[in-house]
DNA sequence: ATTATTCTTGAGCGATCGCTCAAAAAAGAC
DNA sequence: GTCTTTTTTGAGCGATCGCTCAAGAATAAT
């Protein structure tokens, strides 16, 4: 779903991948397209890049990668082709940077943001599942979360966006399992529990919830969802 | 996921949506393209039909339904566009037809075949969890579940097909609870148990377990996935 | 003013999309 | 054989896809 707030990387779905991941970083950016501070030559763009940003994000969100086509982009963002290509190069760099600031959002941030301020692993994962039942379901913003749902039904051609969101996924469920371990070997968890299994767990149900509330589940339906699924926690 | 063997409806997932749903109707189809005993006329087609709707399930299933071309269809059919669209009409009416018979599967009809057959509540809702577990990955066919991944990703004019799997996946979540009601009503299950809450946390960890599987989860995960999520059972 | 630099604009590129159709081919009916 | 019916075939329709580019417009530097 999103991203993690202190490492970089977050559960079952995020964009922690790249540096520029947290904000504490004191090398400044030179891959990103660094916002100089004053001096500018040249005509001024006309458009505000984060809002364009924003609204490609919604619209990727919303329908996924290549259901969303560039004509689409353009008319929400309010510019022309030549504009998009030179401010974000094409339309799959433009994805990859759209992933990374969804994970900086909050609905992408949560899961992320959890794990590092909650000290206990039951106390983070039951904030984690309760707060994606109140989160994703949001109409404030498309439903579920990006990473989960945006690059389902791609051409072959397209394959390498598949694979991005799924390693994403996978990632995350990583983190899942080595907060778990940490926990066994702390004693919050008995010695008997599995932690790889309860991280495929805890990713399985959050995948479904997102799925769910793209279907039409409403926040209160989740919450319980959430609750019963904490019943299994050893 | 699947197809309901004695109703007509599935849990999750499925196409039980129409007549012909049940094997056991006696009165013969009206709709379907009945297949005529011997007298034909005219040419005869040269491809068998059952195969290449088969061809089709598959693409769909892989890829889902945007993200299949025509092109990719008469390929792997064998046939031209024209065959294509005399047996089968347009790519919308395939993709119905190769959800129906998805339906009858046994990958899209073994829930409904668990729940008709197993007689608790728990033994069928366990026996669906760790069926799945092993059905979804299975590598002879496309992972997870076509119900709930073929049309994750669509454009605006493609929202019917969105919604005909959506309808289908709510409609097997309204089985579930039916069932778990009728279990409460029998005292199988305690009467504090919400049988709504307990369908939706159902249908979320099989939607999520599909999609585990297309991120490359095994059977045995998948079977710790599904032991754990029982224990959440009332 | 003139020049240099950056961005916007609108036309349009080749490729692919879902789909159609006249003509040819293969069968039974006569 | 000839006629009728059904299917296959291959060309190609208009629309959209992601993307490019020369020309013009708006700014800072000189």
């Amino acid at each position: 779903m999103t991203e993690a707030a202190t490492p970089d990387s977050a559960p079952t779905a995020d964009p922690p991948a790249d540096p520029a991941a947290d904000p504490a970083a004191g090398r400044a950016a030179d891959p990103a397209p660094r916002p100089r501070p004053h001096p500018r030559r040249g005509r001024p763009p006309a458009f505000d890049r984060d809002e364009a940003l924003g609204a490609a994000i919604r619209l990727f969100w919303e329908r996924g990668y290549e259901a969303t086509s560039v004509t689409d982009l353009t008319t929400a963002m309010g510019i022309r082709p030549g504009s998009l290509y030179a401010a974000f190069g094409d339309k799959r760099t433009l994805f990859e940077e759209v992933v990374r600031r969804y994970g900086h959002s909050p609905v992408g941030a949560f899961v992320g943001i959890a794990l590092a301020e909650e000290t206990g692993a039951r106390a983070a994962f039951a904030r984690i599942l309760r707060e994606a039942a109140v989160i994703y379901p949001d109409p404030s913003h498309p439903a579920g979360c990006l990473v989960i749902s945006a690059a389902t039904n791609v051409t072959p051609q397209d394959a390498g966006v598949q694979a991005l969101l799924r390693d994403l996924r996978n990632r995350n469920r990583q983190v899942f399992e080595d907060r778990l371990l940490a926990a066994r070997q702390d004693g919050e968890l008995p010695p008997g529990a599995d932690p790889k299994a309860l991280a495929g767990y805890l990713a399985t149900v959050i995948q479904g919830m997102s799925q769910q509330a793209r279907d039409g589940a409403t926040p209160e339906e989740l919450t319980r969802v959430a609750e019963l699924a904490l019943r299994a926690w050893p």
